[in-house]
DNA sequence: ATATTATTCAAACGATCGTTTGGTTTCCCG
DNA sequence: CGGGAAACCAAACGATCGTTTGAATAATAT
């Protein structure tokens, strides 16, 4: 991720999904990652102005596309006669699991997506309301129309819970590595259907 | 927690399994700590020798009668002739459960124990691991007969994934307060079988 | 080639952190 | 009551953090 062939930009990027991923935001500081990045002290507070802002960039740079993904699919399911709560639910879970297979640094910023949850970081969490707060509304009216018993409060912090949980255990934040590739693909899809299922569960209950 | 009637290191532990959950163990400082505990700064490094060590004795207050209760359950349900996956998480999420639903900090402290699973410090874990390792070894030997096909690594990456993804669901991160007391307590006992089931399925899969 | 702009760099700044110090107060037992 | 231990307190210490500065270098355009 630090290979010369990449701008100054990317390597900090890089260097920043991965520090987050392990750090988290607080724990990651600027000397490791510039350091990490090969370039200098000052250059983060250069090209990204400071490092709440550089912490936006790099969930900007993934959660464009995965929100495009997300909403895609959620038009998708409810184009059908009949969508299940399940078919919504995968809508939101199956984008992200793509990304999380994805090798050019996906796992890594799934794990950061995790810290977001983790850390509840006032900041944050406007900035990422500000700009994708829009696809977990999308998302809340069509489970509202799946469930109607459920008042809006109480869908949002079902919602809440449940984004986070299944963030979390899509986050392989384990130490132990896996062993080949090609397992780990099918055992996160069928990770995936559990999951999926669990929170299908969940917000179902009275 | 702060009232007068609790002593110095009661209230001190008391604000820091607050600050822990809101802020983070790096994130919530000892001024800060201090000044909610309305005891001098220099209190906490009296009583409690560092900050590190303050951490690891806000886990004990709390994991001490966590573990035996759910060393207890576990050893109930190996006494029963045809103990199922089912009744081996039960054993680890119900005596969670109920803590969570202590009236004294109780709920706070899942929260904590959340923040440890997310924030991967390496001291808290070796902390954590030596003092309250044989509890997870215990059902991690007990998970192992139900599951012959698991070799020990994948066995213990899943139960380290599936416990992290378990007690975040639990923490109730989310920010919107509960009506009721009461149908909180239905809703966690309603989630944590769900849960359950979530967890036999992935540990479960192939 | 020269002027202008963009980028990189070493060094320092101010703020905040956990911790330590030395003196004062409070408590308790002989 | 008196004396020694325990507890408390204001103040300062050293380290580390994000950030800023101003000069040196690289890149670009006229």
């Amino acid at each position: 991720m630090n290979s010369p062939h990449f701008s100054t930009k990317e390597r900090i990027l890089g260097a920043a999904e991965e520090l987050f991923a392990r750090h988290g935001f607080a724990g990651a500081s600027l000397r490791e990652l510039t350091a990490t990045a090969k370039v200098n002290l000052a250059a983060v507070n250069y090209h990204f102005g400071s490092k709440d802002n550089l912490v936006n960039e790099v969930f900007r740079r993934r959660l464009d596309e995965l929100s495009a993904h997300r909403l895609d699919a959620l038009q998708q399911v409810l184009a059908k006669p009949q969508p299940t709560l399940e078919d919504i639910l995968s809508a939101f879970i199956h984008p992200a699991l793509l990304l999380s297979l994805d090798k050019s640094g996906g796992a890594t910023f799934v794990r950061v997506l995790a810290r977001a949850y983790a850390e509840h970081n006032e900041r944050l969490r406007k900035f990422l309301s500000e700009n994708y707060g829009h696809v977990l509304k999308e998302f809340a009216a069509a489970f509202s129309i799946q469930l109607p018993h459920l008042d809006k409060e109480e869908l949002y912090w079902r919602i809440d819970i449940i984004a986070g949980a299944l963030t979390y255990a899509m986050a392989d934040f384990g130490v132990i590595k896996r062993r080949a590739a090609m397992s780990e693909k099918i055992h996160r899809e069928r990770a995936a259907e559990h999951l999926i299922r669990f929170a299908a569960a969940g917000l179902r209950a009275d």
